[in-house]
DNA sequence: TTCCGTGCAAACAATTTGCAATAGA
DNA sequence: TCTATTGCAAATTGTTTGCACGGAA
């Protein structure tokens, strides 16, 4: 599965007249492996398992190839660094602004607002770009 | 009514042990002058109009007070700088990620939703930190 | 042989912080 | 008076950029 993800970014990039180095295949490797949403420097660290010659620079050129040609996309969860992920992994994310805790949801959640939302004033509603903000069971009860 | 607004948030810090100065006041009234999200910087021009002499980082420190305190709160609409507004002006935005258009709905939109989450997860929605982003009428349309 | 991709270090934008001076209560 | 607040400048964090060199095609 990483395997396949790999190479089908790689061939987008190749279908686009870029190159395909070793720095950028080293970081789509690293960004496939996990089904999680790294920051750039959490990316890196797995990139230099790979690669430790690899720069900071080149990683977030390469992240903004990949969502250029939208294959790769960033998410803001909370403060801090953006966050990233392949394109096949689109869903919502609820992010608890009390103890950071992460749950994805499928995208389709969303549907039900969204149609409410374009039939009243015709906006279409994408927001993967952002996570949903809350809080979690756990930290609801805690009280 | 921003002159309400400003009182009651004066009184919000009196209470809290805090000292009303003159630089409170007048970041406190630019604040509450406008409906609209201004960022850090926009604030400052008006505070400025004000007041000359307030340094920046004292508005840095004046907003985060009012959030600490409940009555303030930041919201990221889009990259750039985080958008400050008072707390009784409480809703969701749209923000088209074409045109930067910003459409403020009511905060009752996202119920259903909540609802659903809620029921499925115990996580509780709150959301008001994040925009929902997506494209609008007009940019749609436009193809 | 061509350019594209990369390293490096400097530039950047938004924000935070340490500390001494100042001014509310 | 006593301590919270402020100004100032420096530090931080995350990210971008200019430019000369090196490596894919």
């Amino acid at each position: 599965m990483p395997f396949e993800r790999t190479e089908r970014a790689l061939a987008a990039i190749r279908a686009n007249g870029g190159r395909i180095t070793s720095d950028r295949r080293a970081i789509i490797e690293a960004l496939a492996e996990g089904s999680d949403h790294p920051t750039v420097e959490e990316l890196a660290e797995r990139v230099w398992k790979r690669n430790p010659d690899v720069n900071l620079a080149t990683i977030y050129r390469t992240v903004e190839l990949l969502e250029n040609l939208g294959i790769g996309f960033h998410v803001h969860m909370g403060h801090g660094p953006s966050r990233w992920h392949l394109s096949d992994e689109v869903h919502q994310h609820l992010v608890c602004s009390v103890c950071g805790a992460v749950i994805d949801m499928p995208d389709e959640v969303l549907d039900p607002l969204r149609e409410q939302i374009a039939a009243t004033t015709g906006f279409v509603v994408d927001a993967h770009h952002f996570s949903l903000t809350g809080t979690c069971a756990d930290c609801s009860n805690v009280t």
